[in-house]
DNA sequence: CTTGAACTTCACGTCGGCGTCAAATTTTAG
DNA sequence: CTAAAATTTGACGCCGACGTGAAGTTCAAG
C-alpha cells in the first residue's frame, strides 16, 4: 500500500503519516525507489495513533508506551511499560479532573447569565 | 500601582500583565514617564482573568465573554455571551468525554499487563 | 544628584503537530 | 515511450501564551 492509500483509508494526511514515522509511531519499507510501502497492519496502527492523539498524549509519551501495546511482552518492557503507563494514566486523570473544574466554573458563569436573564424583562 | 504591584498581588508575570493588555483585557493610565497605572478593580479582574484562562479558553474568548462580564449588562450582549458560553461549555464536555475513553482504553491496557504479570513467575 | 530598581518597547525563542510550497524523482496510465 | 500523477526530502510557516533578553527611560530612596 502506498502513503496515498494509507491516508485515504486512515483520515490522515501524507504529511501527517511522514511525520508519525519521523517519530518512529509507524514503520515502512521502500520500494527500489524509494517510496514507502504500508501494509494492512499499518491502518489500524494509524487509527490506533489517532486515537491516542486525539487523547492528547504526545508523541513521546504514544512513543514510549507503544513498544508494550504493539510487540511480545518481555518481562523487561512489561515493567517499564506498567509504570509508564500507571503514571499516564494519573496525568490523564489529573487533566480530566481539571477541565471538570474547568466545566464546573463555566457553568457558574452560565447559571448567573441564566438567571439574570430571568430577572429581566427584555 | 504599578505594573509590580499588580503582578505581585495576582501572581501573574509582569509580562503577562502586558500581554492581557496587549490582548484588550485590561487597561490602564499612564504616568507623565509612560508608566502604566492600575487601580485595586484591576486586581479583581486580573484574578478574573487568571480564572479563565485557567479554564482552558482563549484570549479570543475570554474577550468575546468579557464584556458581558464587566460591564452593564444589555441584551445584545447577553445573548451573544450566553450563547459564546453555551459552546465552550460542550466543546469542553466532548473534550472531556474523550479523555475519558482514552483513560477507559489505557485502564483496559494496564489490566492486560497487569494480568500477563500475574500469570507469569519471573 | 546619584544610584539602582522598576519600568518601557522591541523582538526573537519555545513547543507540537502538522500545513504548505518547491524541486527532484518514481510510478502508472495510455 | 511519454505525459501525468504520486511520492520523495527539505525547510519554512503557524498558533498561543507568554519567557527571555536587550537597550534605553523613569522613578524612589539616600
Amino acid at each position: 500500500m502506498r502513503i496515498g492509500d494509507l491516508s485515504a483509508r486512515t483520515g490522515a494526511t501524507t504529511r501527517a503519516l511522514r511525520y508519525y514515522e519521523e517519530q518512529g509511531l509507524l514503520t515502512s519499507t521502500r520500494s527500489a525507489g524509494g517510496h514507502r510501502r504500508f501494509t494492512e497492519q499499518d491502518v489500524d496502527r494509524v487509527r490506533y495513533l489517532q486515537r491516542l492523539y486525539l487523547a492528547g498524549l504526545s508523541s513521546q509519551t504514544i512513543l514510549a508506551l507503544l513498544p508494550w501495546c504493539l510487540s511480545t511482552p518481555t518481562p523487561d518492557n512489561t515493567d517499564a511499560a506498567f509504570a509508564r503507563m500507571t503514571e499516564e494514566r494519573e496525568k490523564l486523570d489529573a487533566h480530566i479532573a481539571e477541565l471538570s473544574r474547568t466545566r464546573d466554573s463555566l457553568d457558574d458563569l452560565i447559571a448567573g447569565n441564566r438567571a439574570f436573564r430571568a430577572s429581566k424583562a427584555w
